[in-house]
DNA sequence: TTGTAGGCGTTATCAC
DNA sequence: GTGATAACGCCTACAA
């Protein structure tokens, strides 16, 4: 954080200002200006002489110079949780092509998942004089630091004291996850979820629609990741007692990798033997063997939300937050169980067989 | 691209300034600056009056007037082809990562994997001032726009005419493919690749190495999708007269993973029958079943090193091109074949069959 | 339609 | 150690 370092060498030869191109062309540098602005308010022969002149000067106004009479930097800040993380992906790509085509620019920041580094990055934000934020499943949540009334834009579930959100409804998500097991006629149903609100709303969705239906579920508690899917389906068919569950929903498509391994390891076939459902349909979804039945979150159509609202926003003109349906897209991974077979197999008896999803094309 | 739109109130009140403080502190501005630069050349005690002051005011330079009168912003442009690929995700992250620790922010833009949309960019980036540039694989090449003597770092394979470079050793990394499925005992080879020089110069590493061992190889070209990796198997199992491969490298992941799948269809046993080797071991290549085995492309130290050789440009020591080497990383997708059911099955009698890799842990 | 002049918030160069 | 003061490059009343 030795910001500056003393590097940067500030004997840069500038280029021609508004003031050379202004003498050259033998008008005032406020015209020069107007060219560059209300090109409709100046002189046609004059307004050509001074653009061909910036022209060969090389000359174009510098954003340095507007933006401190102006008070704006025509930047947005865009500050989210992990870099790498292909959904994230979706959405910068989402939020940086609205606003490229509204000539604004993306400041990025990463807050590494951590509250600190978020605080930070914000203040980095502020300091380049942003004149909005979008900042992704925000730690702060209200807390974020603002000045001169910024406008801060959240990709997050609903928190009291943010006005401007765009959010998933992820309990409808769950309840889509439900329908489809049901209509694979599955019944031993079993939820692999993870700590924080997203889950939570999810299961509270699986949960209603299973309710209706007169069904329960087991349930197992990971993190999001690969390993912890794994660990779920070792648990969820180790238990004794119990019959085997033969649809698994799981909250994360991650997890649902791990989910799918395991029971490819215990040689139960999918979806013949099981069902899985995974959620967010990320890129990862159709690669999996089989490919992965998902609840796609419309991460493109949320970044594009976002930075619309914030557009709104410096346009003074508020929106109510805006809630996205997530859908369901329906792959290998859900289906018809196999009659012959049903899914009581011993955890100790793995099959060598493995069910072939798809006849080449 | 209507930049603006009339939308920005630029009436906001602005914050307390740098005069304020001065006066309110009984000090001149040039003292107030003082203590926010060098801290050390000014009086304990009127610091702490004019940093209290501050503090209450809630007043902090701003970088717009800094910018002006140091003719720099502290910015520094990152132009991706494609904002949601994984393995650009990991370099940005990397890029972030290191800027942000020495005080520079990322101003973010993407090409879209187009050029004109690239020089547009490029453009819009120049227009923010920054003082720097870092362009991952570049269409322009030398092309790029640029401004008194405006740094730009390429991430990208050799180009004549682009002296600030990163890159990576796709040879070598196509020799390692082919040592690692020579040292599987493998003998019927096969590369698939796509056009452009990345693959061209894989191919180059994988064939000499094959060469050495005196042995020819079958080729496909795809273009780096699943799909393409899907027909690109199909293609070679069903050349008559030939025998089929026992050993596929593909210069992606996403083509390996293609390839996986129709290994599977088939009912080939994967490495049993054939083994696969991948390219870039993006975060993909672990998910796949079974785990891919891939030859690394170190996306974060590569963005590190954008980043650092973009600072040291700024700080007027340039540094050669860096060349990065990739190195294998060996999952279950390679491993010795199977002596007792070697792979000549036709491809017309699938067998059902699918290699269990792993014991449960 | 055009020019004049003032100011945006900061830093840097002098003196003191 | 501190204070005037002059830039930095541009925009925008206001006046002509």
């Amino acid at each position: 954080m030795n910001e500056g370092e003393g590097a940067v060498p500030h004997n840069a030869p500038r280029g021609a200002g508004i003031r050379e191109v202004a003498r050259q062309a033998g008008v005032s540098t406020a015209t020069v200006s107007r060219v560059f602005n209300n090109a409709d308010s100046v002189n046609l022969e004059t307004r050509q002489r001074v653009m061909e002149l910036a022209a060969s000067l090389n000359y174009s106004p510098s954003p340095l110079g507007r933006n401190l009479v102006q008070g704006r930097s025509s930047l947005i800040g865009l500050l989210v949780p992990n870099l790498s993380f292909p959904l994230y992906g979706e959405m910068i790509r989402a939020v940086e092509d609205v606003l490229s085509a509204h000539g604004m620019s993306v400041l990025l920041a990463s807050s590494h998942d951590d509250a600190v580094t978020e605080t930070r990055a914000a203040h980095n934000l502020l300091r380049h004089a942003v004149d909005g934020g979008i900042v992704i499943n925000s730690q702060a949540g209200s807390g974020l630091p603002t000045v001169r009334g910024m406008n801060w834009v959240q990709v997050a579930p609903e928190l009291p004291t943010v006005p401007h959100r765009v959010e998933l409804d992820n309990e409808s998500g769950g309840r889509l996850a439900a329908r489809e097991l049901l209509r694979c006629g599955r019944r031993q149903l079993a939820y692999v979820g993870a700590a924080g609100r997203e889950s939570a709303d999810r299961e509270r969705g699986f949960a209603a629609e299973l309710a209706q239906a007169g069904l329960s579920y087991r349930r197992f508690m990971g993190d999001y990741s690969e390993a912890s899917g794994l660990m779920a389906a070792e648990t969820l068919l180790k238990q004794d007692g119990e019959p085997s569950p033969d649809g698994i929903f799981a909250a994360g498509d991650l997890m649902a990798a791990g989910v799918l391994r395991t029971l490819h390891l215990r040689g139960l076939r999918v979806p013949a033997d099981v069902a899985v459902v995974g959620f967010d349909d990320a890129v990862i979804a159709s690669l999996l063997y089989p490919r992965l039945t998902s609840i796609r979150q419309p991460a493109d159509l949320m970044g594009q939300a976002a930075a619309e609202l914030v557009l709104s926003l410096l346009a003074g003109r508020p929106r109510p937050p805006q809630i996205f349906a997530p859908t369901l897209v329906c792959r290998e991974s859900t289906g018809p169980p196999d009659q012959h077979s049903p899914a009581l197999l011993s955890s100790a008896a793995p099959s060598p067989a493995f069910s072939l999803l798809e006849e080449e094309p």
